[in-house]
DNA sequence: GGCCAGGTGTAAA
DNA sequence: TTTACACATGGC
């Protein structure tokens, strides 16, 4: 297997690209809720994670600005059922503070935060970020987790290195874009062809993996 | 009852 | 640079 495109071609006869249910896959792409959302789905699944966006959303602490003020210890118990809730609370209120004294908003945080930035805040790896920078901020990167490991193993291929597996990921849309224009019609944001790749990559693995 | 999920930080070898 | 461990709930 030369490059992910081949990966793109399963999945596509495997029924998963054609329909385009969730074109963005991360439920309310483009707000702050992902970046909420980011921290609490870690090592959690997602069903634990909508519980506890409702409990935040009930309370009215979706925003920023209520994130960021918002009482730790209520927090936790806010967010109890995505686990680590004690951890994932620090680190949230620590977050919105920063977000809200380097970048004043959310929608210059969009604009103008870097994957830089986000690695050094506590809280957010690798993975975190690039979700982030691809459901939030809708910019060019393929993030990569467990899923993506999974069936590429299956494919008989191993990356020790997360950057060297999601810059292969990355390449092989890229290199093949004219080929991944057939099936997605006009479109050419290379965003969505990222998070479309990676979001039928989760949905096939919860599905089939 | 054990295993695991849309990881990350820290400490020790 | 690698490995081990803590963080914690709830569904199967």
């Amino acid at each position: 297997m030369q490059n992910s495109f081949k990966i793109f071609e399963f999945l596509k006869n495997k029924g998963y690209l054609k329909e385009l249910r969730d074109p963005l896959w991360w439920p309310n792409s483009g707000t702050f809720e992902v970046v909420v959302g980011a921290i609490l789905t870690q090592q959690t699944k997602w069903q634990k994670v909508e519980k506890a966006l409702e409990n935040l959303k009930n309370e009215q602490l979706l925003s920023l600005e209520a994130l960021a003020e918002c009482d730790t210890k209520k927090l936790s118990t806010l967010i109890k059922p995505s686990g680590f809730y004690n951890t994932k609370a620090k680190r949230l209120k620590l977050l919105a503070n920063n977000i809200l004294r380097d970048f004043e908003n959310f929608e210059n945080f969009k604009e103008r935060v870097d994957r830089e930035w986000l690695l050094s805040q506590k809280g957010l790896g690798k993975e975190s970020s690039d979700s982030i920078l691809c459901y939030a901020c809708y910019r060019d990167i393929l993030p990569v987790d467990s899923y993506t490991n999974r069936l590429l193993k299956r494919f008989g291929y191993e990356f020790s290195e997360y950057d060297e597996l999601r810059e292969w990921m990355e390449d092989g849309v890229l290199s093949n874009l004219d080929k991944i224009a057939e099936i997605y019609g006009e479109e050419k944001s290379i965003n969505k062809i990222f998070a479309r790749f990676h979001g039928k990559i989760v949905e096939y693995g919860k599905e089939e993996g």
